[in-house]
DNA sequence: GTCTATAAGCAGATAGAC
DNA sequence: GTCTATCTGCTTATAGAC
C-alpha cells in the first residue's frame, strides 16, 4: 500500500482550479489526472462515481471556504462598513480581480447542471445571506438588506461574465467599487 | 442533388437555440444532427470548419439581430423611456423571463472561448452602445450613460447565472425591474 | 493507494456514392 | 445537398497486479 501522495484537501484544492478554468464538460479525466498528479484508477479510488462527484465534492468544500471567508468577517470586531470591505476585499482576491472564473457559474453551464442544482442553491443563498447580515448590521431594513445582497451577487456574476467573454478586467474592478459605496449606502438616496 | 431541406437562416436559428440550452461544449454533432435534422455529413457541407464555424456563424448571426432588436427601438417614435421600456420588454422576451440562457455566457464558458472572443466583444459593445446612446436621449451625461449601460449588461448576464444554478427566476423578474426604473433615472439620486 | 492495461463508446471529422 | 459507412482519437470507466 503506497502512502497518499496527496490529501483529500489539497486535491480539491486543485480540481477547484480545474473546474474553475476549464469548466466541468471542458475538465476532462486526463486533465484531473495531471492536475493531481494521479492516474485515473487513484481517481476512482477517492471518487467512486467519477468526475460527478469530484464536482460535488469541490462544491462541498467551497461552501465550507465561503462560509468561513464571508461569514468570518462579520463576527470579527469593526464597523459594519470595514466588515463589508474585509469582505469585498475576500471576493475580489478570490477571482483576482476578474482574471479567474466562478465554479457556481461554470457548474451552472455544465451538462450535469440539474445534478448539481442543490447544491449550487445552497452555495449561493450562503453567500446572499452573509451580505444580507451584514448589511442589516449596517442599519437597512431586512427587504432592502436582501435585495441588495441578491444585486451583490448578480453583479458580481455578471461581471465576471463579461471579464469572460472580452478578457477585459476593467468592468470587474469597477463593479468592486461601485458595490463598496452602494450596498451599505443608506436607504433615503438610490 | 437534392433539395435543401432547411434554409441556412432556419438552421442557425435552431443552432442558437441548442447552443443556448447545451452549450458549446455540451452540444455534439449528433445533437446537432437531431436539432437540424441533418447528417453530419451535410452539417460539414455547410460548415467545413465543423462546430466552431456554426458557433462563429450563429454569433454573427446574433449580432445582427441583436442590432435590429435593440438599435430599431431607438430609432423609432416615442419618448427615450417608451423605447427603453421596448427595449426591456425584448430583452425579457428574449430569455423568456430568465427560462433562457444567454449565448455570450455559454460561449464564454467553453473550451474554445479564445476563437470566440472577437465576436463575443464586439456583442457585448453592441449592446452596451445601445443602451448607453438611449441613456444620453434621455439626458445623462455620456459617461453616466455608459456606466449604466454597463451596469445593464452585467446583471442581466449575472441574473441569467443565478436563474440557471437556482432556477429560480424571480431574481431575473426582478433585475429587470429594477433596471425599468434606475437606468434613465436623473443623476442627483444613485 | 497507486499503478498498467484495457474496455466500450462517443466525439469530431472525412470519403465517396447518389 | 444529402446520404451511408468509416476513421481516428479521446472520453469515462474498470480489472487486476503490486
Amino acid at each position: 500500500m503506497p502512502a497518499p501522495l496527496m490529501s483529500k484537501s489539497d486535491m480539491l484544492d486543485r480540481l477547484l482550479d480545474l473546474f474553475r478554468e476549464k469548466g466541468f464538460d471542458g475538465a476532462s479525466l486526463s486533465d484531473i489526472s495531471e492536475a493531481t498528479g494521479l492516474g485515473k484508477s487513484s481517481l476512482y479510488h477517492h471518487f467512486p462515481n467519477g468526475k460527478q462527484e469530484m464536482a460535488l465534492e469541490v462544491l462541498a468544500r467551497l461552501q465550507d471556504q465561503l462560509e468561513r471567508a464571508l461569514f468570518e468577517p462579520t463576527r470579527s470586531t469593526g464597523t459594519p462598513k470595514q466588515k463589508f470591505d474585509r469582505m469585498l476585499d475576500g471576493i475580489d482576491a478570490f477571482y483576482e480581480g476578474g482574471n479567474k472564473a466562478c465554479l457556481i457559474e461554470r457548474l451552472s453551464a455544465s451538462v450535469e447542471v440539474n445534478r448539481f442544482r442543490r447544491p449550487l442553491g445552497r452555495v449561493v443563498a450562503a453567500w446572499i445571506d452573509a451580505v444580507e447580515g451584514l448589511a442589516m448590521e449596517a442599519g437597512l431594513p431586512r427587504a432592502t438588506a436582501r435585495l441588495r445582497a441578491e444585486d451583490l451577487v448578480v453583479r458580481i456574476e455578471g461581471a465576471l461574465v463579461l471579464c469572460a467573454s472580452t478578457s477585459n478586467t476593467a468592468i470587474f474592478t469597477r463593479t468592486i467599487r461601485d458595490l463598496r459605496e452602494s450596498v451599505l449606502a443608506p436607504v433615503t438616496r438610490r
